[in-house]
DNA sequence: GCGTCGATTTGACCTTGGTCAAGGAAGGAC
DNA sequence: GTCCTTCCTTGACCAAGGTCAAATCGACGC
């Protein structure tokens, strides 16, 4: 969730999505990137046997292509709204104007694309070296602050959450079951509650 | 490979690092980042059990730490020089200074952090939806232009090749030596000729 | 040549996790 | 209420790929 200053916010044109309207296709020329005002916009690919691969569900408050855009490249993937959205608009030109001329864009452009760096190694080091039961150990610990007891209520459909935790619906229920028949946490709907965080911690080792 | 323009190199301070020395460690507060004017810079983390896990390699050319010190956090990494080398020494401050005055470093290290987030997207998908032949094949034909017939002498170990591709140097064996007997690619030693590519581009699929 | 050390290859084995298929809840709509 | 539909759970199965151990290959020094 990025909180958007007026002078940033000032170089978007803003957009309403009706629900379905894409904002880019994939293999498309980025020339703009966008900023989610509210309404949600999934993100996805088509692999080779024209199947969706949901990549990620962005809400209020998070940007889309940016990287692919700022360096005039193609978007790899499918943006889409989900709900009816309205949506910032930034154009590759306007900002790289703006960037040039105003050093408080130039700061938030830099904090911004560091960051989602940041981020992106997180979720390389993640898939690559770490199990499904590490990394939904991860994910819990991150939402429950460090304390035990405390409740996660799901934002989205736990088949979702598997995705963005790059695997599977069914395998992420038998980790989660797992992890109940050991105590760790408890489980109701959408709503989870962690019991022993310490536990937890070690499965990260 | 990153070519730096003069202004930007001005930002830095050289220094001379001997085999063995260390850039920055895991954890440490990132208030630098670097860049590699000659030798080697080997990057890599530590597990719970004390092995080191090489993330990557880098040679003249290449920067390391830059998003992590220009969010100001911690790196989660070593950088060590695995060679003697030289490098180029950019301090947060410093950087954060020229991208307020000067509008060509703003455009320079948006654009580096843009380049930056797309070559990590490209690997978080590769290791989310590939498997390890694909990634061998993706990494061959990136190597080879397009055309067959053509030799790609290895630059590292194919051990350390194997890790860079995320997986281990038994399976990068194996995969290999199948590649080898479907008459894809021929192997001498660190030496591999790519025999055909339309074979190689059809594992992607 | 010979010995040594590291890198590579191979085989055997086994864990992880994805796929397919078959039930179960849980919420709408009516 | 009943009927859908959608999501979630579970079992059975299987493929990918990691681990361990042993054999082999090289390069280099002596």
């Amino acid at each position: 969730m990025i909180d958007l200053p007026a002078p940033i916010r000032r170089l978007g044109r803003e957009m309403r999505l009706p629900k379905s309207a894409f904002l880019f296709q994939s293999d498309e020329a980025a020339a703009a990137f966008y900023f989610v005002l509210s309404g949600e916009v999934r993100v996805f690919k088509l692999d080779k046997q024209g199947r969706e691969l949901e990549i990620a569900r962005l809400e209020t408050g998070n940007f889309v292509g940016e990287a692919f855009a700022l360096v005039r490249g193609k978007y790899p993937f499918f943006a889409q709204a989900s709900r009816a959205a309205r949506v910032l608009a930034f154009r590759t030109a306007d900002v790289e104007r703006a960037i040039i001329a105003d050093p408080a864009a130039a700061r938030f452009f830099v904090s911004l694309l560091a960051r989602k760096c940041v981020a992106l190694s997180r979720r390389v080091e993640s898939l690559g070296m770490r199990t499904v039961r590490q990394r939904m150990a991860e994910f819990l610990l991150s939402r429950c602050g460090g304390e035990g007891g405390c409740r996660i209520d799901l934002p989205m459909a736990k088949g979702e959450l598997a995705k963005s935790l790059g695997t599977v619906g069914e395998t992420l229920s038998r980790t989660l079951r797992l992890m109940r028949e050991e105590s760790l946490i408890e489980v109701q709907g959408k709503t989870i509650r962690v019991l022993k965080c310490s536990g937890l911690k070690a499965c990260l080792g």
